[in-house]
DNA sequence: CAGAATCCGGAGCGATACTG
DNA sequence: CAGTATCGCTCCGGATTCTG
């Protein structure tokens, strides 16, 4: 629907990496993350290469935790109750599901509505971020694919 | 330069994520790496929905450990050295650098060579997998700013 | 129903020292 | 140079119990 190259044409991911050896080492992301105005920073946003760095580490914020993924993915089937997700996620514990969900609501992928309703019902909802994560699910897939096509043709040269 | 709909006609970003709900808890996932022979694995690669799960998880063990990116976006850059990589990324130590690198190599995302000199030298180069996951970074970096763009204009509503 | 509080074991990572 | 070996700690996540 959109193209990176339109969208961000400065995009260079040569520039990137050589920030990205410090990103994830947290010192220079934090760094950013406090002290800049944030709207400063967002005017930047498509500048300044430290900005690719942020949006890695966000990324990876979201994919860190045993159990983002999956409730990224029950939740992409529409909205759903605590309980509900609880059932559908095999072995994750109200503590875990709990917390993870209150990780995606904080970073804005996940939306938690309260009803008042005796006892309350609290329902969840994938954002808009949320929604748009499928990118990456799907970029993922698609590496993953081929990485393995890949690694197996090479594995097995003598087979034929 | 190829699209997904193109390479994978089957690909249905919905049909994943209910497998994807008992992925990450990795009891399927060592199932079908263990059990299923590889040949035919690959030739159902492009139909079963089960293979997405895998290859998201193959992702996910590129992604997770502290230092695989930092290796991957130093090595970006051309072959390095054990002592090279040391230098270019920040803090890392020699027993990480090591073992993180052990990981790449045995997913052949990375290639070891070793050269008979006195005294040894050993030089680390990305496989085409390793090149191949820049289009991975990409999207993270794309979805990473959509994302930052999006929670920022959310937040702050009413400055203007 | 929708969580919070507490306890606890293991994996991941760092620091340091050593080796072929 | 290119690593390995050992120790120790932190923190993630699981199990269990309790609450508004």
């Amino acid at each position: 629907m959109f193209s990176i190259s339109q969208s961000y044409p400065t995009f260079d991911i040569q520039s990137i990496v050589i920030y990205l050896c410090i990103s994830v080492s947290t010192s220079i992301v934090m760094e950013i993350k406090g002290t800049l105005d944030l709207k400063k920073e967002l005017s930047d946003i498509s500048q300044c290469p430290a900005s690719y760095v942020v949006a890695v580490n966000d990324t990876m914020n979201i994919l860190s935790g045993k159990w983002k993924l999956p409730i990224i993915a029950s939740l992409r089937f529409g909205k759903r109750r605590f309980k509900e997700l609880g059932r559908e996620i095999p072995k994750i514990t109200p503590r875990m599901l709990s917390k993870e969900l209150r990780d995606l609501e904080v970073n804005g992928l996940v939306r938690r509505t309260v009803y008042n309703t005796v006892p309350v019902t609290v329902e969840y909802e994938l954002e808009e971020s949320g929604k748009a994560f499928d990118k990456v699910l799907e970029v993922m897939i698609e590496w993953g694919l081929k990485h393995r096509e890949f690694t197996l043709q090479r594995e097995k040269p003598a087979e034929f």
